[in-house]
DNA sequence: TGATAACCGAGACGGTACGTCAGGTCTTCGC
DNA sequence: GCGAAGACCTGACGTACCGTCTCGGTTATCA
């Protein structure tokens, strides 16, 4: 069904699942600077056309191997209390970002969607972190009834642990629970809505001076 | 005087100044993944030597290139009325992560950081967020006489703008009064502090299952 | 069956071909010192890597590519008169020293060997001059029955036209037809075996002032 | 009184003699290939630029180190007995060319000479060889009255020694007493002058398959 | 059962950036 | 002005990876 008529030989499955340790393995040992497509093939004991006939780039070997670690590291049960449930998934989150192997992956693929339209474009197609907050972030707007959209929320949540831990902090300084007691507390109470049109900032503008370094 | 001993040929300030644009130049034409050192080089006119003589990688380059220019457009007045202030530093902040040129090579040595050692000791060792946001950070916390460490509230502060903008968000869903209003309030009331022990996630670990996908 | 195993794309023999023929041309054209690997490379239409892959520095290519040429060069027809034959080999000598472009090439990597222990056993791996001279100079040592070697009767025969041409005198002021006669009467007349010795020099020892030059 | 005007510093004959000292370390340790202006500089503690100033290359370094050794290495008290006297030289040119420093030096120009014209014109301008043998030569053709011209006499002379030694024979293999004998006999017999046409080869032209290589 | 087709491994192909090195020139300071 | 130091531009070095291609060979389906 995948394939057109079904002629021709089948995708060997092994192959497949060779290439995807070798990325996960190679990831750990060398980090995703070095990781290459002519490494990956090589440590797969698989042929370099393969790697590409399946996928595109190192990004996208890396985003199939790591995708499914990733949802389900960030998975967590739900209960009564979304208190409880907000800190669990930001537990899972911290040590997702900060300890696990998917994370890492996780870490060098958003890097990389920095400066590449095409690995940012996969990113989007499933936003893990995104959906991976969906379950607990709707259930605390549905308790608090907020007036705070799915997005705003998601991005109050996540962002501080985010930042804290994409800028290089220590995880061990991120307080979870109080996290989620403020989390709660800003849902409740989130303020007035503002001007909506951040295209013009008031103040200081960013834009004027266009030229970046080397002014005489 | 800035040399050691002053012997031999000084430095040429103009090959300095030609390499700094010609970064600029070239992350605005062709983006982070095509820029090389020897791109570089032969866009500024100069021996590819020259450039690895004063930096060791791209990333240097233009960190040098645009940290100034970062450090300028981050930086707001401050007023006598700080939830003024803190919006307009969100205004020039999600200004500059989304439209600035500065902001794009932020976002891109930010990216790199995640898998490469040495940028992110280039980033740490001039954290430009955290520095720029220190001042209005810190006018806060002593007008509201909170509990939160500086640290703890810079990633409140800048975490949600900054995983929406970097997790692919348009910058348009923003609203940076609402944010700064919210983060007075919690600075006011940042709830209990929690367990002190994120090595150990209460519920479902993510370090548990350590392969990345491929499972068999 | 050429290949140990026959899997891989095999070698392309066009690419071969244009690399000798670029290394043929640039001889001609820039000389030995300009020629580079890179150059070769770029006149042949062929990437870098493939002129690497078969051959390990210039001298080599240089080599495959003037050998069929100087053998042709030097093959002389032989017939019932020793001595015409001889003074036949010594007129192809000169002109492939003096004329040829397989002689240059050859000039070039006989000099590169002086100082290169690589080029030194290429050159030795194929001895082009010994070898054409070999049955030339053979059939001379049977018809007078010399009690001189094959490898003194060569040196005697080869040696006056090569350090004249080498050592940048004009090749006409050599009488190949006088040449050839003066070898026929030494092999006659080899004259009486010597002290066996040389690493002992009688007189003037060279090896007593070790140091070169910059006497103080 | 070398300098026209006497102003000025005037030229370091330690940088002079330190310049010599290392371009002689340097060809023993390093070999030719590896010798650098650059190298000889550091080496001799002396600016690049002095280097450069009064020598335009390595060879002409080099030259200058051991042009006055080899000169002292080649000459040979003469006698009453020619014979003796060659054999003497001879001694001393095998020696020189296949174990003095000096003799090294000029293998390696002379082997550069071969593709660069300036070092060839160095060469030429002193013939070291040919100037060392031209006492002992001349000695011979006087006392033997021989038609034979000092450049031919020459030729046949150091000619056979030096094939053997540059192409890479062992230098135990020569017969010193035996050569010199049979250089006596030739200048008594040189043979008729043979037709004066060297430009003409009379059997297999040389000149004739230009091409170098690659033939089909 | 045999043709057809898509897969597989291996590895050579033309490109291009890497980071280093040497060449030869220049610009500074100190003697 | 000489000599050291060392930065400058140029350009080759040999290596690595890119993505493509061409081999021999291996499964599958379909006629």
């Amino acid at each position: 069904m995948v394939d057109g008529s079904g002629r021709g030989r089948p995708r060997s499955e092994s192959a497949r699942a060779a290439v995807l340790h070798a990325v996960d393995d190679l990831l750990v040992e060398v980090g995703y600077a070095a990781l290459t497509m002519k490494g990956i093939a090589e440590r797969a004991g698989v042929g370099r056309q393969t790697v590409y006939r399946w996928w595109s780039n190192k990004a996208e070997v890396l985003y199939e191997a790591s995708a499914i670690d990733a949802r389900h590291e960030l998975s967590v049960s739900s209960s009564d209390d979304p208190r409880k449930d907000l800190k669990a998934y930001l537990d899972a989150l911290v040590t997702f970002l900060s300890r696990s192997h998917a994370g890492a992956a996780y870490r060098a693929l958003m890097g990389e969607a920095q400066h590449d339209a095409a690995v940012a474009a996969l990113l989007t197609s499933r936003d893990i972190l995104g959906e991976s907050a969906a379950e607990v972030v709707e259930a605390a707007r549905k308790s608090s009834g907020t007036a705070l959209s799915l997005e705003q929320a998601t991005a109050l949540l996540i962002g501080p642990p985010f930042f804290h831990i994409l800028s290089g902090r220590s995880a061990d300084g991120i307080d979870t629970g109080q996290l989620a007691e403020q989390f709660m507390r800003t849902l409740n109470h989130p303020g007035a809505r503002g001007a909506p049109a951040p295209g013009a900032p008031g103040a200081e503008g960013a834009e004027g001076a266009e030229g970046v370094g080397a002014a005489p």
